[in-house]
DNA sequence: GTAACTGCAAAATATTTGCATCCTT
DNA sequence: AAGGATGCAAATATTTTGCAGTTAC
């Protein structure tokens, strides 16, 4: 696990430092966005919160994290799958936030539907975003 | 079209003020979600900053506009269809989000594709956004 | 040793709340 | 007249920036 941490950021040319060791680690151990807020409650040696959102901005840059769409105001982040490029995400897997305890996680297994747009529009990417109820709150 | 601003107004049980109407007439003219900001910069007599979040939030609690999920931290919104009801929201359109020029609009005619879930999970909403570029921007 | 990263302070921005006043009904 | 809506002030919360000190390589 340490092991793999170190291996992507020096992939990703970051500095090996404490702070994005454990940031990444958290990434890594939760199968669950995180929201800023989460990632300063979650991590017992505190960081700046400076810290936390050049962190969080640098993992974004290099493609290792995305954010997730949210329709209240919080943004969530999550890690990328591996052939995710710099600024070029490829995330062809839905979120679900559950209404009920809050989280939101990546369904790696549901593939997005094809959408048909109308004539002239040209489609990047397509995020899906299911609220209801996980399988724990069901 | 002022006589619409009324009706929607008074259907919701909100008294007719200056300040709705104007936000609403907003809304009803503009083809694309507004944020905020945008709300602010558009309407010439200033209204306070906290009538506006007050104002928006008045139309969200009433299900006259609903927000739209967007992967960078700004929260857009958009009028909703006749049928959504108070705290349901029943979009079964797509929105789409130019890369270019940064407008989000509703594609009223696209219809959100279904999408199976694991077992376990159950569904309220799907929310599905396309980024590219559109129609002028292409 | 040098460039990159961090923490602190502070600025800029965004959002919420309380309260007195004003407007709609 | 009464209840709701607004504006102002101020409290909170969030995010960004500059800079000096520290750490990784």
């Amino acid at each position: 696990m340490k092991k793999q941490i170190v291996e992507i950021l020096r992939k990703n040319q970051l500095s090996i430092t404490d702070g994005r060791k454990k940031i990444l680690e958290l990434f890594l151990e939760s199968d669950s966005a995180l929201a800023h807020h989460d990632i300063e409650e979650k991590i017992q040696e505190k960081f700046d919160r400076v810290t936390v959102y050049r962190t969080l901005q640098a993992f974004m840059d290099k493609g290792i994290i995305h954010t997730i769409p949210t329709a209240d105001n919080s943004i969530k982040y999550a890690l990328c799958k591996d052939d995710c490029e710099q600024g070029h995400h490829h995330d062809d897997h839905i979120h679900f936030v559950c209404k009920q305890c809050g989280q939101t996680i990546c369904l790696d297994e549901v593939h997005v539907p094809s959408v048909r747009l109308p004539q002239g529009y040209h489609a990047d990417q397509v995020e899906v975003v299911v609220s209801g109820l996980c399988k724990e709150c069901n």
